[in-house]
DNA sequence: GTTGCAATCGTTATCGGTTACGTTTGCAGC
DNA sequence: GCTGCAAACGTAACCGATAACGATTGCAAC
């Protein structure tokens, strides 16, 4: 077995067998050219060593490596979903995942942050990445998929319907008889956080509802950016009787500044998220939220990419799923009516 | 900006810049001994060209490589609250963390899957590791603290209290007024699977309850296995009143069983896990169950693996924490008395 | 006996980056 | 002008593994 200290490297190996380090590695790789009582003397010193192959020295030579990569910033709770329907597409595939996080939650070198760890992956460690919603434009030598890309990205990926999605939130509170709808928005840079922007915007236009941008408020999916922003919304005298948050992260937190406030959720005041995250249906009252599967995302995105890495890919290079509305008891007629 | 093809190089970096390589890799690293213009020279062609360092180069020379390992099979539901802690301990400390998972989810080699890529990655491209549930032992040449080891492991290790928690839960049913309690381990080379039978053994013999071999079902905390072992337990004449899973998995299975052979719960049978991930909370009823704060026990893991890597861990190498009883609404008084 | 081919295995260049060491250059001091 | 020293920079070895290539051997066919 492995001992402590020095690893033990694929030299080690060839001297104790007695053979080159060329030989060795053919073992390994099954490939051919070597004779059965060669093999059966590598074998027994491997096992007597507990050798394993470095990772790192064998995609250092090797173009391919048989590793997938998954760049993300943080992890939030919808990324457990995405990385299910990453693993479930990659099970019996031969492709393993490394996942990439950095250390700097929030901090000074978030914007291109994805970029420059994509650029260190791949072309040695990974055949090809995923990147889960980028601060700004990605590209790689290799193959890549982005989930929630960058506004305008050219590059392939894969997407939830978000401004059908953000238009049936809208149409489900002017239909309950909200007029003045509140939007705390999304980080800006994102084409989610856009197109749920536009939804809300076409939906209020096509009711004849004028966009009142008061009611408007740029949030960035961080939920600790909200509280102010939701406290200054439902302070007004004109307060919003329903606000719609960009992300469930968001408008949970809206939802418990309004119970700071006194507010009866929903008598005094709908909200409506969007992920559907496992935390909106713990909540009090349950969240009315859309439900964009995010184990979808990452099991296309995952496919997607894995066919890319083989050179196979059929599809289109952008793909766009639908949404779902999902009810629960944050939404109701404004009590005014 | 980075371009397409092949990925840009050191090498590249110094024939633009008109230098070696080696002083290309002396400005990179802020080394003393180039000049200021040369630094300037240097720093425009790394701009240029979009130049990024490998990662797997880097670490490939140099033994430490600021980047810290977490191995795990594959991902549950709890999976994302150890993520969530062990990121939250590392954030701005500095270190990267890089997740390796598998994708050969339930396959031929999972046992010893584990040992095998931490093998592939300490000593190069991880400074430490943190495993989480192995299938067996593991050790390696660099640090590792293990989450959920296994039984009679002595490696650094963070657990949850298993064997009061378990305890805990058959005390509830007992209070109850349960005397029949089925329970369906988990698997047995994890020392948190035998904790768990040992807290049901020792709290059944502390209130002079026999333990009954029929009533304990061999699982392996895979949900899936436990379908055709909770009907077998619930269709014997002599049926238990309540079943305590070993996970929260295989407890939300075994209520589905339940309801599918059209028995009430809590009224006909309790059922109770261990873990309290989200999904327990949404059951119909809610499942009881033992909160062990996965977080918790990712936060420490990494924090301990911190201090193992910079050499200045303090406290024990084994640490365990305390669990709680969440209460929900699936136990209860049996309708029979 | 010689040639040819295939099987077997070692040698070596190579991947990209780091670093020990050696060389060159510049400048001050005598 | 020469020496001494340090700063600045290049050269080459090296990390561990792979693969192209060359060298050796065995065996069969002519």
């Amino acid at each position: 077995m492995a001992e402590g200290g020095t690893p033990v490297t694929m030299s080690d190996v060839a001297r104790l067998a007695g053979v080159s380090t060329a030989t060795v590695s053919r073992v390994v790789n099954r490939r051919y050219g070597v004779s059965s009582s060669t093999t059966a003397q590598v074998r027994a010193a491997i096992e007597q060593l507990g050798y394993e192959s470095s990772l790192v020295a064998t995609s250092l030579r090797r173009s391919r490596t048989n590793v997938l990569g998954l760049v993300i910033h943080s992890f939030q709770s919808y990324t457990a979903e995405v990385l299910k329907g990453v693993m479930d597409a990659l099970s019996q595939s031969g492709f393993d995942l490394i996942i990439y996080s950095n250390s700097d939650l929030y901090g000074t070198y978030a914007e291109g942050w994805e970029q420059r760890h994509l650029a260190r992956l791949s072309g040695t460690l990974t055949d090809g990445c995923i990147v889960v919603t980028p601060w700004g434009e990605v590209r790689s030598g290799s193959p890549i998929v982005v989930i929630d890309p960058a506004r305008g990205s050219t590059v392939p990926s894969v997407t939830a319907d978000n401004l059908a999605g953000a238009t049936t939130v809208v149409e489900h509170l002017l239909g309950l008889g909200h007029r003045r709808i509140g939007f705390i928005a999304g980080r800006s840079s994102l084409a989610a956080a856009w197109a749920r922007e536009e939804g809300y915007r076409r939906a209020l236009a096509g009711a004849g509802v004028p966009v009142d941008p008061e009611l408007i408020a740029r949030g960035d999916f961080n939920p600790e950016s909200v509280a102010p922003l939701a406290r200054a919304l439902l302070d007004r005298e004109d307060r919003p009787t329903a606000i719609f948050a960009a992300s469930d992260g968001m408008a949970l937190k809206a939802l418990e500044i309004a119970k700071e406030l006194g507010l009866h959720v929903p008598g005094d005041l709908s909200v409506v998220g969007f992920d559907n995250i496992p935390e909106s249906a713990l909540a009090e009252p349950g969240l009315t939220t859309v439900d964009q599967s995010m184990y979808r995302l990452g099991y296309e995105a995952a496919r997607m990419l894995k066919s890319l890495v083989c050179g196979d890919w059929e599809g289109p290079s952008q793909i766009v799923f639908p949404t779902r509305l999902v009810i629960r008891g944050s939404t109701a007629t404004p009590r005014a009516l």
